[in-house]
DNA sequence: AACCGACTCAACCGCCTGCCT
DNA sequence: TAGGCAGGCGGTTGAGTCGGT
């Protein structure tokens, strides 16, 4: 048996408010409150709508404060900096943004900004990945590459100012991650996280390199050599090398350990109330890898507010 | 002026979570 | 402890608008 409706929807009205029922609805909450129950606020106000989309009506369209008009371009970044963080959890990106809902940045992000960065930034993109790529990989890797992901590095994409977002400075260096069709993945040098701290430096070259990063506090069988240290956190850092007989695979173990790094980073910090971290980490090249120093997550200081 | 495709965004749907009994 | 329920959330839809032909 399902779940009961949280209202009849033969009675209760659908589709665009009236500019009667915002008044009623503004008006009633106004004077009185939501009265923790949205359920049966429409009943006391006396409109045939569901609670849930007088909730909505309200926070999305008559609660005080909002804002309506074009986004910024520090809202820009704000959005893209918190995407690239912790992927679409809006309500969180939009605590960060005050008088925007979550509505309106999930519809700016998947109508506009999305395609804003594409277009901007699509040809360097391209061109840079295939700088990096090497000769005898090329072949290998670029279906992956360009179908699946892009690199996104661009001076002019930095942030227009330090952060009034956070409380500490951000490192401008933040201007390249990749992005797959539906979610953006940090490969960058670093990345920070607003009033519980963390500064993470990923090499720069990760995205074409024979390595992927994973981070997990139960490290796992995929590290075949790993040193970190995680400082204030039990949270631990590995580093997977990867060998000539592994390239089918090392793109997909790529994307999906730093899924696993900002999804986990994002637990850890929600889960344990972290206030602090701290990454260090060296990596050294065993035999069989191929001809690159790994040589990431190094000294990544907490910056002071 | 009419048509049509692309785009925008308000609103809905249904799942998940956490609270209350 | 389990079940019911409301709130919260992200994904999706579709009506309205815009711009090109």
């Amino acid at each position: 048996m399902g779940r009961a409706p949280c209202c009849d929807k033969t009675v209760v009205k659908k589709g665009p408010w009236s500019p009667e029922e915002d008044a009623m609805l503004k008006s009633y909450i106004e004077k009185h409150g939501t009265g923790n129950n949205w359920i049966a606020l429409p009943h006391k106000i006396g409109i045939k709508r569901c609670g849930k989309s007088c909730r909505l009506r309200w926070l999305n369209y008559l609660r005080p404060n909002l804002k309506h008009g074009s986004f910024t371009d520090e809202e820009d970044y704000i959005i893209c900096s918190l995407y690239i963080t912790i992927g679409s959890r809006w309500s969180i990106i939009a605590s960060q943004l005050p008088g925007r809902t979550d509505n309106d940045i999930k519809n700016y992000w998947n109508t506009r900004l999305k395609k804003k960065l594409l277009s901007k930034q699509g040809k360097a993109i391209h061109q840079q990945l295939s700088l990096r790529l090497e000769p005898e990989t090329t072949s290998k890797r670029s279906s992956f590459s360009q179908n699946q992901i892009l690199m996104f590095h661009d001076e002019n994409a930095k942030p227009p100012l330090h952060q009034t977002l956070h409380n500490q400075m951000v490192d401008p260096s933040i201007t390249s991650f990749a992005m797959e069709e539906k979610r953006m993945v940090p490969v960058l040098e670093s990345f920070s996280w607003e009033q519980n701290k963390v500064w993470l430096d990923i090499d720069h070259d990760a995205a074409s390199s024979s390595y992927h990063h994973h981070a997990s506090p139960h490290l796992n069988s995929m590290t075949t050599s790993s040193s970190s240290i995680c400082t204030n956190s039990p949270l631990q850092m590995s580093h997977y090398t990867i060998n000539d007989n592994d390239h089918g695979d090392q793109e997909m173990f790529f994307m999906a350990g730093l899924e696993n790094l900002q999804d986990e980073l994002f637990d850890e910090i929600i889960n344990n109330n972290k206030t602090e971290f701290e990454f260090r980490g060296t990596e050294t090249l065993n035999n069989n890898c191929l001809g690159h120093e790994i040589n990431s997550f190094i000294d990544c200081p907490l910056k002071d507010n």
